[in-house]
DNA sequence: ATAAAGTCTATAATACTAGTAGACTTTAGT
DNA sequence: ACTAAAGTCTACTAGTATTATAGACTTTAT
């Protein structure tokens, strides 16, 4: 039940992006370089999770001399579960409780699987997580860990 | 977030053995090979995956001619969880929300960690299935659905 | 032009997965 | 005692996935 670091490093970049507000709207994009910074991530590598993402639609980029990555819709419309598959995959435990991958797991019997009903729940669990958490919400929880902490923003 | 073979059959073998009652108690055990051609499993790589539940207390067995192996306590005192670590690590989607197995994940400020807060909700969410069904509910749930599925036990 | 920035593909080291193999030990029955 | 049935234990292997790193390329502002 693993998380790996590119879905790690993919949604703690979206995170940080959705929670980086553009006072300064001229200057919406964030490059890869600053990222890597704050995020310690490898540039490198994160330079190819972020280009997944990009590819899959959910982030924007502007290239050349000032230019950056930024979300390509509002980070109220963007859900982890959506992150989540693309850098890691179906988010079901097992294939054959998968919606958008489903697959014979090769019990005897898939219609009496005892397994496969309590993963189905698994599954059930997770996605109702993954799928109604917004990069929005995210960023709100964020925040208002760090008030009740008496930190500033940022 | 994916279930591993060894997981999947070790899960399966221990479900089949909470489900398969003893009438012949003179009988409690259930040898490899039948668990193995019940449950479509390769039987060498059962036999690891047998020993592993049993090193770890989960299994109980008895050797040599007419051995086999047997649940090492009720049903219903043991739980997937239980299992699934022992096959397949911690239960948490990233080390640094994990109760078994805490590690800092490299995030700049874990206790403000949008992700963290939320790979907690997760695991949290699997740790409410996995450890609260036991052997018992799982075979008892397989075979209310074999009923309303009109099937005769086994 | 040039430098800043993203794009794209290839490669590599390491670990993990899903087995397979085979020699060994224990036990029941004769 | 012998034998066959059954679990025990360790090593090995082929394939795949993970986590990067490298470098050449394209686009764009100034």
């Amino acid at each position: 039940m693993r998380l790996s670091k590119r879905g790690e490093y993919g949604l703690r970049a979206m995170i940080m992006l959705a929670g980086t507000p553009h006072e300064d709207a001229s200057l919406p994009v964030v490059q890869i370089k600053e990222i890597s910074q704050r995020e310690q991530i490898s540039i490198k590598f994160l330079e190819q999770i972020l280009l997944t993402l990009k590819n899959a639609g959910l982030l924007h980029s502007k290239m050349g001399v000032g230019g950056g990555y930024y979300l390509a819709r509002p980070a109220s419309e963007i859900t982890l579960g959506q992150i989540f598959r693309v850098l890691d995959g179906p988010v079901a435990p097992i294939k054959c409780v998968s919606q958008m991958a489903y697959e014979p797991c090769g019990c005897p019997d898939e219609q009496t699987c005892g397994l496969r009903l309590v993963m189905g729940d698994v599954r059930n669990a997770i996605v109702d997580i993954l799928d109604h958490t917004s990069l929005e919400d995210v960023a709100k929880r964020q925040e208002s860990v760090r008030q009740s902490l008496g930190l500033t923003s940022q």
